[in-house]
RNA sequence: GCUCCGGUGGUGUAGCCCGGUCAAGCAUAGGGGCCUCUCGAGCCCCAGACCCGGGUUCAAAUCCCGGCCGGAGCACCA
């Protein structure tokens, strides 16, 4: 038997396996068509990366189902909502949703209906009053701190047992402002020993004396978080209700709610959160820095939140496609930037065209070239279109990266115009000369500016929250004719999007 | 501490519900080659994982038990 055949009963040749393209496992009990999924964001701040996640996994799963999608305003703390979050959310959103359509073809890219939840506040009293009268809710004005302790100790306070009539006058009391804000509040009646403490009858409605975004003082009682997305989500006809997982305990608080309300049951869905490596995501985190300054804003490019990322040039579609290929998973998940700045450059790479421009540049002189001349470089390498840049005398531009480490009898080219051979080299100016041999294949390529009509140019590149590194020099003339919001490539240095045209700077998107 | 959830290559995930088709898919990062008048891009190739221990079974990443590790929650916030 020949050596070859010997391997080959050895080794048997791997088998074929399809390419799975990425499918999401099915939602319990979701029938198609009858799906209805919701965000519910609170509009406290600017939306991050991790709001994305909360808000692509239901919109996702709505649209495989061919279901509902609503937005909801989650906005029963009026202590720190504020009304320009609430643009915020329904901009930044937008953009993820219809680059949802785009990229994915998850149609239609928007929320089918928006909700504000405060606006339904006194249809929530009369659920609580129709608790207090079943005897399942009591006001109890006990102290926050004895609340918690006989939480803890599974003790029941006096209030419990109070009669039904006193329960409604003092919830009465309650609306009509007897009471200060951490004097009283309506707790439902569950079981003080239960080994969930948060089911140890839970708050269900609290003072809140602080003026609300929208309603001003109209209302003083609000219902807590519990109360609230129970009944909404069972009001407005979600079948699947999606929160990030540490609201998992609270699954059996909600369930208890819809049942001695007699309110229709839907399914409760919980995924992991994301953490970004390396940068913080949470608003406490990253207030101090914007607050202090040492952030630019909330928009900020070395900051996780939506619009920052928008403004670093990370396209809307980058962060839908990476959260799709994430999928729902329960699994908290610490991402890497390389993976959204890998699908940002994929998409971005094909269509974005080219230009050259030399950071920390140095004077080169090119001996025995005619001037002046036109280089011609290419727009895209996969285009057949040419840019021309008119170079009037024998002197460009080239990195000081690039000088380094040059040495006398060197060759290499400027990209476009022509093949030279390093003379010697100074601290502040190179002497170069023309090749005999114009070769392109085998030498060395670099991005270079003319002298004259060069376009100073500074490239912001993101380091960390805290850190940032400014590239300052000259672009070829091109430049000069991009618009703010385009993203372009600079040759050998990365992506890039025009943050502003006076002074010219771009962002540095990633390499 | 209590309650709940989870552990698949360096990282992130698919598969687990309904054991075999899983000698485990994809992506990213890593290594090598090719292409290219840029590149950390593209193309081709390589390497890399089922937390541990028992059990059930002809067969276990998948089911059961125990352990270990990690996460979340334990507010009159969401």
């Amino acid at each position: 038997m020949s050596p070859e055949a010997l391997k080959e009963i050895a080794t048997p040749p791997k088998r074929e396996r399809k390419p799975q393209e990425r499918v999401w496992p099915p939602l319990e009990g979701a029938e198609e068509g009858k799906v209805v999924t919701r965000v519910a964001p609170e509009p406290n701040g600017y939306p991050t990366l991790g709001h994305a996640k909360g808000l692509l996994v239901p919109f996702i799963y709505a649209r495989i189902y061919k279901g509902k999608f609503l937005l909801r305003f989650e906005d029963t703390n009026p202590r720190v909502e504020r009304l320009e979050f609430y643009d915020a959310i329904r901009e930044e959103f937008s953009r993820l949703l219809e680059a949802a359509e785009r990229e994915l073809g998850l149609s239609p890219g928007k929320w089918d209906e928006e909700i504000i939840e405060s606006y339904h506040i006194p249809k929530m009293y009369e659920l609580a009053e129709k608790l207090i009268k079943q005897g399942d809710a009591y006001v109890c004005t006990c102290p926050a701190e004895k609340v918690r302790q006989w939480r803890r100790e599974g003790r029941e306070c006096e209030h419990r047992n109070q009669p039904v009539e006193v329960n409604l006058e003092l919830w009465e009391r309650m609306l009509e402002g007897d009471f200060r804000e951490g004097e009283a509040h309506l707790r439902l009646k569950t079981d003080m020993r239960h080994p969930n403490i948060t089911m140890r009858d839970p708050g269900i409605f609290r003072i809140v004396e602080a003026p609300h975004p929208i309603h001003g003082d109209r209302f003083r009682v609000y219902p807590v978080y519990d109360f609230s997305v129970s009944v909404m989500d069972s009001l407005t006809g979600v079948t699947h209700a999606f929160r990030s997982k540490e609201f998992e305990p609270h699954v059996e608080v909600q369930r208890t709610i819809i049942r001695k309300l007699g309110l229709r049951e839907y399914h409760m869905v919980q995924f992991g959160r994301i953490t970004v490596e390396g940068i913080p995501l949470s608003k406490r985190y990253i207030r101090p820095l914007v607050e202090s300054g040492i952030l630019e804003g909330w928009d900020d490019p070395r900051i996780p939140t939506l619009r920052g990322l928008f403004r670093r040039g990370i396209l809307p579609e980058a962060i839908v496609r990476f959260f799709y290929e994430l999928g729902p998973s329960k699994v908290d998940a610490t991402v890497n930037m390389d993976m959204i700045a890998a699908i940002n450059r994929k998409i971005l790479d094909p269509k974005v065209p080219r230009y050259m421009f030399v950071p920390d540049p140095v004077r080169a002189v090119i001996d025995g070239m005619d001037t002046p001349v036109e280089a011609r470089v290419q727009v895209h390498p996969d285009s057949e279109e040419y840019r021309t840049i008119v170079v009037e005398e024998p002197v460009v531009y080239i990195s000081k990266g690039d000088v380094e480490g040059l040495k006398a009898g060197d060759e290499f080219r400027l990209r476009g115009l022509a093949t030279v051979r390093v003379r010697n080299v100074n601290p502040d100016e190179v002497s170069l000369i023309l090749s005999e041999e114009q070769k392109i294949k085998g030498v060395k390529i670099i991005q270079w500016a003319p002298l004259k009509g060069g376009v100073p140019a500074r490239v912001f590149v993101p380091l960390s929250p805290y850190s940032y590194e400014m590239l300052g020099g000259y672009g070829e003339p091109a430049l000069a004719e991009m618009k703010e919001g385009e993203m372009a490539q600079m040759l050998r240095l990365g992506f890039v999007r025009l943050d502003k045209r006076k002074p010219l700077t771009f962002i540095l998107s990633h390499r």
